[in-house]
Parts: C-alpha cells; structure tokens; sequence
DNA sequence: TAAAAATGTCAAAGTTGTTTTACTTTTTAT
DNA sequence: ATAAAAAGTAAAACAACTTTGACATTTTTA
C-alpha cells in the first residue's frame, strides 16, 4: 500500500530515526515502510498520522480495487 | 483498541461470516477483533471500513495516550 | 574533501495477526 | 419447544510485522 511518510517526514524535517523514535518502533522500521517492504499494524498507522498530523486514510493510500 | 464493528455490521444486518466473506477472512477474525482479541491489519482496517462505508478512524478508536 | 549523519539493506529471531478445524453456547425463527 | 443460524472459543500451524545487529551507500555539513 503507497503510503505519504517520507513527504510528510521531510516537511517536518524528522530522519527516519527521530521518527521511529517519536513512534516507539527502530530505524528500519520506518525504512521498510516508506520504501514499501510491508505495511505498518494499525496501531503504529495510527501512531504516524499522529505524529504527522494526518489521518491515517491521508497517510496511507488503499484502493477499493484491492478487495 | 476499541472499534464499532459490531454496532456497524448489525446496522447493515450483516452476519460476521458475510463480513468476513466481504473482506476476505474467516468468521474467526472478524469475531477475535470484534471481541478485542487482536487488531486487525492496516489492509484488513481498509476493507472494513470501506464495507461498512466510514473511515478508518472512525471505525478504530486509538488514543494518543498509547503512544 | 573528509567526517558525520542519514539512508538502504539483509538475515535471523521474536511477536502479532490469520487460518483451519472443531466444538460449545446463544440467538432467531418456526 | 425445537431446529437452524449465528456467535464464542481454543489450539496448532502459517503468514505478516518488528527487532536486533551489522555493514554498505548516499547525502549533508564543517
């Protein structure tokens, strides 16, 4: 699922790391999701969009298609 | 983490197993997260939310304070 | 331009989410 | 009151997410 982390990220000027600290996960963490390895559970969705000051369906990009 | 599945599905007089068929899993998850058991997947949160037509933040109820 | 900071990546181990099968209890409808 | 449908539950196996530790590459800054 695509998702805005890196762009939001970026705008707020946090590295992965000041971000997967603020979110309580690693580094890679944060990595492997803005680069699309796999997607995050719910709660640390929920955890970002805070963080980022977004909901988590502004963060996180689903498409119908994929039901 | 709190979510109104229940109170959503029955409003649309949906049996947990037509839930699950809709969203693709088993009678058995949709029952385990309906009972707070476990939280579902982002991908699953998507689905659900979009069957049972709100968004995923109104569906999941998350506290800032978990973080 | 060299050092420091940030990012990318990988494998193994650990944790959490999902399925399958099966059985019990509760609710709905006849 | 009975049968059928729906819901609750549990253990084992499997799949997906996260951590840890390590090392390589790219970007930033002094």
């Amino acid at each position: 699922m695509k998702n805005n982390i890196k762009t939001l990220r970026k705008a707020q000027k946090f590295s992965q790391d000041e971000l997967a600290q603020a979110a309580g996960v690693t580094r890679q963490t944060i990595n492997a999701i803005e680069n699309d390895k796999y997607d995050p559970s719910l709660e640390l969705a929920f955890k970002l969009a805070s963080i980022l000051l977004v909901r988590v369906d502004e963060l996180f990009l689903w498409h119908k298609e994929n039901l």
